[in-house]
DNA sequence: AACCATTACAACCGCCATGGC
DNA sequence: GGCCATGGCGGTTGTAATGGT
């Protein structure tokens, strides 16, 4: 076959590609685009609850909306639909959320699925633009804490002369070429803390997003009914209660809070294979922090911030030193049980001999040595 | 106060799957 | 089986809000 046979070919496929490909839904000259104004969710939100959806391409023109049926639908499915749960993810939601994407990868309606009210939009926001970065947050602080942990191993084993100072800081700390390097983390430091999240236009003064949204008020005031005139009352007073709106700071804020400083821990966590951008160095245990569970993460929760974030090998130390606080003693099992899983454990024997000969050999402790290990840039 | 960087989230885009004809 | 319309999905973009300097 001829050069000239294979071009026509190529022209005729692309041409019939061109032919079949589909017209757009919609014609983007003639339609509204971008945010959706008050009164057009109003519109929407009494069309549906009045006639259903189900010609999302005609709903546009019955609704009175100079708006594509994509984007009416996309708007009732991700916001205005009355069983939208609003408000910020609870830890249980996003310890569900990193199973899922874990076991799913990026299969956000499936992942959505197992959230009752969370819509995919949501969910995907949430991973991308906070848990993503807290779960490497976390698996960095690992990396630290091994090392961290290795390096007072060798000195306790070794009965490290004052060289050895030197050793620690190069293997706990991190260069800042090193972090500049990281993959998606703002700033390019360690210190990545969520700002406050932004309050929808719908959110209400003194309330929280999820109590008192269109979508409640719709179900505590008849908004289901099939009497039209109630829909558009109810309509009404979802508009005007709607725009008072002002910024609020929502009644789960405390739990995102608690959340973010939970999994900020600057430096401290464990591997995961979820975070496949991240380029994972050989020795980095990679083990899956969902085997820890709800219970566990809790735990974490319930950890004096100041223990986990402030130093994590002090916090290690302490542990030994002081199995009476039961914190403390949380704390170290906790470590264990890491190890265990990552099958790097220090059993209980080893503990105490580890113990034992750095008592002996009276190697810088890890306390002494705190400065030296810095597990956060400044 | 102004400017800039960053974040969170709503919305859009394009492709794919499905079902009806 | 092919075509078409529609809905669904995941990736990406746009932008308001926020915080830092």
């Amino acid at each position: 076959m001829s050069t000239g046979d294979n071009s026509l070919k190529r022209e005729s496929k692309e041409e019939k590609k061109k032919v079949s490909r589909r017209a757009p839904c919609c014609d983007k000259n003639l339609v509204k685009r971008g945010p959706w104004s008050p009164e057009e969710d109003l519109k929407l939100f009494s069309f549906v609850q009045k006639n259903g959806h189900e010609n999302w391409r005609n709903l546009p023109k019955q609704a009175g909306l100079s708006r594509c049926g994509k984007s009416c639908r996309l708007r009732w499915i991700n916001y205005l639909r009355p069983d939208v749960k609003r408000g910020n993810f609870t830890i249980e939601e996003e310890n569900t959320i990193i199973q899922l994407h874990d076991t799913l990868g990026n299969k956000w309606a499936k992942i959505a699925a197992a959230l009752p009210g969370r819509t995919d939009n949501e969910i995907k926001n949430v991973w991308n633009t906070s848990l993503k970065k807290k779960l490497l947050n976390f698996k960095r602080g690992a990396k630290n804490y091994y090392q961290s942990k290795e390096s007072i191993s060798m000195m306790s084993s070794t009965s490290s002369s004052s060289t050895t100072t030197s050793n620690i800081s190069s293997l706990g700390k991190r260069s800042r070429a090193e972090s500049e390097h990281d993959v998606d983390v703002p700033r390019g430091d360690d210190s990545y803390v969520p700002k406050k999240p932004r309050e929808s236009c719908w959110d209400v003064p003194g309330e929280s997003k999820s109590n008192e949204s269109i979508k409640d008020i719709s179900r505590n005031s008849s908004f289901s009914s099939n009497n039209s005139s109630t829909v558009t009352d109810n309509a009404d007073q979802v508009f005007n209660h709607a725009h008072q709106g002002d910024t609020i700071r929502s009644s789960s804020e405390d739990d995102r809070q608690s959340m973010d400083s939970f999994f900020d821990f600057s430096g401290f966590g464990i591997g995961l294979n979820t975070l496949e951008e991240v380029s994972k160095p050989d020795f980095i245990p990679d083990i899956d922090p969902l085997e820890f569970g709800v219970e566990s993460w809790n735990m974490w929760e319930g950890l004096d911030d100041t223990l986990i974030q402030s130093d994590p090998v002090q916090s290690f130390q302490d542990g030994f030193d002081n199995n009476n606080n039961n914190e403390e003693v949380d704390l170290m099992r906790w470590y264990q049980l890491l190890e265990n899983e990552l099958g790097l454990g220090v059993t209980e024997d080893q503990n105490q001999q580890e113990k034992k000969s750095s008592k002996e050999s009276e190697p810088l402790t890890v306390a002494e040595n705190h400065d030296e290990i810095p597990l956060q840039e400044p």
